[in-house]
DNA sequence: TCAACATATGTTTAACTGTTCATATGTATA
DNA sequence: TATACATATGAACAGTTAAACATATGTTGA
């Protein structure tokens, strides 16, 4: 598009040019601009985590308290490995932290992204 | 936890109750408070749509332009086929809008929650 | 230290998903 | 309207993954 090289200064520059060498110009500057493969992939990664519905289920429990893991079982009537398993997920990708009081493990969400990630996620469901 | 009960206002209520008999008042809470099941397998169902590295990748190309189903294919070396496979699911689940011109059609994210969640992801991945 | 409870982990299996290849549809232009 | 170009779609295959089951680890209190 037009608008893109009038953002980089180029106008004159691309004047001559023919529309699929604008395009290859085009490309090569998002190219450039795009995270390193590396970085998307884990974005990829962390949004595998939210894509499952018992994940998401377990996430939205917790989204303002704190539960064990019996807890969870019992609130989502899932078994206990399914639920520990599911954390073991969550607390790899840094979206739950935990406590140990006596013989339970207190889960709860890790940190302000993961409410806000969900709740827009939640915006855009609900349209 | 303490802090939970008291948060749902049921200090009183269950100042004589056995502790499991609390936990299980919060976890009945918890459970009223959760949406349905049904909107939380859809939400689960759009993170699916952004957990794959190969759409990722596409989404973030088109951050800040409108790209055709070629400019991205030559972009992130894909083929058409797998592109366009890509931009079906990317489209039935609203995250991209598409016009056409001529016999190109250009795809651009369709709303600004996309760029949001995208951002936010991006934000816990990079800490 | 031994039950009993709470949680974690290893393994297997069935279901799902992305890519590729082949082909079809749609659009413009000579 | 025939040809080339752009995109879409169908089917098959390979890799991935969540759940279930069995079992292990860790913690408390008698």
């Amino acid at each position: 598009m037009a608008e893109d090289y009038r953002r980089t200064g180029e106008t004159e520059a691309s004047a001559g040019k023919a529309v699929s060498e604008v395009r290859e110009d085009i490309v090569r500057s998002i190219l450039e601009q795009q995270p390193d493969d590396e970085i998307l992939y884990d974005l990829a990664e962390l949004f595998k985590v939210f894509g499952d519905s018992t994940r998401i289920k377990i996430l939205y429990s917790m989204f303002e308290n704190e539960l064990c893991v019996n807890d969870i079982a019992k609130l989502l009537n899932l078994s206990q490995s399914s639920v520990s398993h599911q954390l073991r997920i969550l607390k790899s990708s840094k979206l739950v932290k935990f406590r140990r009081e006596g013989k339970s493990i207190y889960y709860s969400l890790d940190d302000e992204h993961v409410r806000a990630i969900i709740s827009m996620g939640m915006e855009h469901v609900e349209e």
